[in-house]
DNA sequence: CGCCGTTAAATTGCATGCACTTTTGCGAAG
DNA sequence: CTTCGCAAAAGTGCATGCAATTTAACGGCG
């Protein structure tokens, strides 16, 4: 669902093959809104959406629905569903738990994960070092999503882990960018090492700090690119 | 749906207040499959429902699709929407979530805290002496509830504020029956004076510990009562 | 007796049409 | 000029009807 997110179809698509209208307004939609295409606060107006993709009122409401509980929108109760801004300040904030939740997958992991959990996790990180000056930043992204979840899994906390996997998701759009900051692979390369000598230690407090400070500097990374392509007011091809 | 149904609907409620149909459903079905009454893993027929509360299918379809995302039902592709068992180590994953959750805002609140808001926690705790031995435990739970509460704004991270509200709203149908555990409120208090001391200091690690131990020692309390009540299977009235 | 293709049933997603509620624009009364 | 009230417009919730997809049941064939 990342990057080619290719539609070949110029006019109002006339996707009739059932079953995927929803899900595509939602894709299409939030992407427009991420990138800053609905200005933060401008109304969604639930018709014209309806017409723009050739479907009826039904699978918009839903649509609409789902981005409200994205928090790329929110609906006031009888004037409409508009765009809700992510500002700066927001972002952080969701970094913050972020980081706040991948350090609690970090401590229970360091006390739970069993021995061959924790020598996969080396030899993943290990296996890293290739790519830490790979021009193609998206193969550093694939390990490091891969990296993480192995953290997140090592938790054996089912909820935390879907909590954390559903906040990485609601960052996603953010964080895809991350990786094309210059010489950013070989400082999360660093961190990744502190982050793999203290589970392999077994010492959960030094894990969820050094988890807590890595995702805070991604935090920063990010919301830095975010606020600059912002500033800049980039909004490229409307469709 | 057969030829034999009556179009004619003068006798079910006329309830057509609109706006409370998917709700209602919703409040029903959820406390109906936390009570037990529907076994777990049984199916959810969406046409019996609909007619049950005298519905069309539209507004089954959003309460269903709700209870999903509540994790009180779970949909298989083509095969209907059954009801989720939330099994005991289910129930514990989540409360350990939300003991790291709310020690992350603890963490926070240790740090980031105006002295008005320190003075406010302690005074708010102070207040609590006179109800550790009330009889009503209700009016326990409505203090505990708020004294949580002022810990979760206290950690000024909107995004950590909302997903432990959340979660709390999931595991508020277990929790409801914690303080009628004998002397639960005298520990309660207690492990809360170790709270509030940790944060009127700002000892952030401190803080974030009591509360983890604190959560945890509500999650068993809470998971022993339930698995209590499940192995009494109790299941009075179907309807 | 087991395997496979065919058909019936259930589920789903969506279109369309109302009925009802709330907003909001606008003109009249104070 | 402000305020109130009314009526049009917008938004929302729901009913009902299809069409498409999938699962599951059934009977013939090897």
């Amino acid at each position: 669902m990342s990057s080619s997110h290719s539609e070949e179809d110029p006019l109002p698509t006339r996707s009739l093959r059932t079953g995927q209208a929803v899900e595509h307004m939602v894709a299409v939609l939030s992407e427009e809104i991420v990138s800053g295409q609905w200005p933060p606060g401008s109304r969604l107006p639930a018709q014209q959406i309806a017409q723009r993709f050739s479907v009826s009122r039904t699978p918009v409401r839903e649509a609409l629905s789902q981005l409200c509980a994205m928090g790329l929108a929110e609906s006031r109760p009888h004037r409409g569903v508009i765009t809700a801004q992510v500002s700066q300040a927001d972002l952080l904030a969701m970094f913050e738990a972020m980081a706040e939740l991948e350090a609690a997958c970090a401590r229970l992991s360091a006390q739970r994960m069993t021995l061959a959990e924790r020598h996969q996790l080396s030899a993943m990180h290990e296996g890293s070092r290739d790519l830490r000056a790979s021009t193609r930043s998206s193969e550093y992204a694939v390990f490091n999503d891969a990296f993480h979840s192995l953290i997140y899994q090592g938790s054996k906390s089912d909820y935390l882990i879907e909590l954390t996997l559903s906040t990485r998701a609601r960052l996603a759009p953010f964080r895809h960018t991350q990786f094309r900051v210059a010489r950013r692979p070989e400082h999360s390369f660093a961190e990744h090492s502190e982050i793999v000598a203290a589970i392999s230690a077994g010492d959960a407090e030094r894990a969820a700090q050094a988890v807590r400070q890595h995702v805070l500097s991604v935090a920063h990374v990010s919301s830095d690119y975010v606020a600059a392509r912002s500033r800049t007011g980039e909004s490229p091809c409307p469709e």
